[in-house]
DNA sequence: ACTATTTAGTTCGATATCGCACTAACTGGA
DNA sequence: TCCAGTTAGTGCGATATCGAACTAAATAGT
C-alpha cells in the first residue's frame, strides 16, 4: 500500500477520533452530572425511531455489546427517563419506554446544546458541512459491512 | 437556530462518532491483547514527533487528563515500549523515551493495520478522502479552540 | 532569602466499557 | 413430549477514563 495513501488515512481517521471526542466532552458538559452522551443517545434514538425497542435492538443499533446497554440503561431507569415493560412477544425480553420525564430531558438537552450548535453554524457553512455526509455515510456503511 | 441546520449538524456529528467508534474497534482487534489505541496512538506520536517528550506534553497533545496520560503510559511502561528519564530540565518532570521494542511495536502494528486501510483504499476515492481533511481539520481546530 | 503560588506527576475513588459465564426462556428436531 | 442448542438479559471481574486531592519541585513577589 501506497506510503501516502496509507498516511491520508492516517490523518483521515485520526481527525475524526479527535472530533468524536471533542464534541463527545462538549456534550457531555451539556447534560446533567452523571449522563453520558450514551445516555442521551439512547433517549434521542427512542424518540427519533421510536421507543417500546427491546434492550438487544438497541445494543446492536449502537454496536455495543449487550451488557454495555445494560448498564446504560439502568442509568436512564435510576434517572426514571425511561421504563421497561415485559415483552408480551417473548418472555425473556422486555422493552424500553420513554417517560415524560424522558421526553423533557432530550428536549432541555438539544436546547443546551445550541450555543455550541450555533456556533458552529455561524462559523462554517452548514452546506458545505452537510456534503460531507454522503462521504462519511458510506465510509460508516463501508465499515459497518466489514466488522465481523 | 434552523431545524435543517441542527439536524444536519446532528447527523454530521453522529457519523463522526459512528466512524470513531469503528475505527477504534478495528484498530484494537489487530493490536496484542491488552493494548489500546491511546498505547498505540503515544508511541505513534512518539515516532513521528520525537521522543523526549514530558508526559504532561503529551496529555496536551491527545487532549485527555494528565491522570489518563499517566494510566496510559504504566502500561506502555510494564510492556517496555517506551522507558522514562528524569528531565533535565525541571525535577518534578520526567521525560517518555522509545525503547527498540517500542519502535517494532509500532511497525509491526502499522504492518497489521494495512489489510483494513487497503480495503478502504480501493473501495473509495483516496483523493475524496483526501479533499475531506481540510474541512474536518478545521472544525477539529474551532472545537479545540472552543474548549475551556 | 523566604514564603505563597503554581506546576508535574501520582494515588485514589467513582464510573464506563466489555468479555465471560450464568439463568431463564424460546426453538427445532427426534 | 423431550432434550439440545440458541437467545435475551444480567452479574461479575478486569481495565480505561478522569476528577479530586496529594507530594515534590519550581517560580514569583516581597
Amino acid at each position: 500500500m501506497d506510503n501516502d495513501t496509507r498516511h491520508v488515512l492516517f490523518r483521515f481517521f485520526n481527525e475524526i477520533g479527535i472530533i468524536a471526542q471533542l464534541s463527545r466532552s462538549a456534550m457531555e458538559a451539556r447534560l446533567p452530572k452523571g449522563l453520558t452522551l450514551p445516555h442521551f443517545s439512547v433517549v434521542n434514538h427512542l424518540v427519533r425511531v421510536r421507543d417500546g425497542q427491546t434492550p438487544l435492538k438497541l445494543a446492536k443499533a449502537f454496536q455495543v455489546p449487550k451488557t454495555t446497554m445494560t448498564n446504560t440503561l439502568s442509568g436512564l431507569l435510576d434517572r426514571k427517563l425511561v421504563e421497561m415493560r415485559p415483552n408480551p412477544e417473548d418472555g425473556r425480553s422486555k422493552t424500553v419506554w420513554l417517560t415524560e420525564k424522558g421526553r423533557s430531558f432530550r428536549e432541555e438537552a438539544i436546547r443546551s446544546m445550541d450555543p455550541d450548535l450555533t456556533a458552529i453554524g455561524t462559523n462554517f457553512s452548514t452546506d458545505q458541512i452537510a456534503e460531507l455526509l454522503p462521504v462519511l455515510a458510506e465510509i460508516r456503511a463501508f465499515m459497518d459491512a466489514q466488522r465481523d
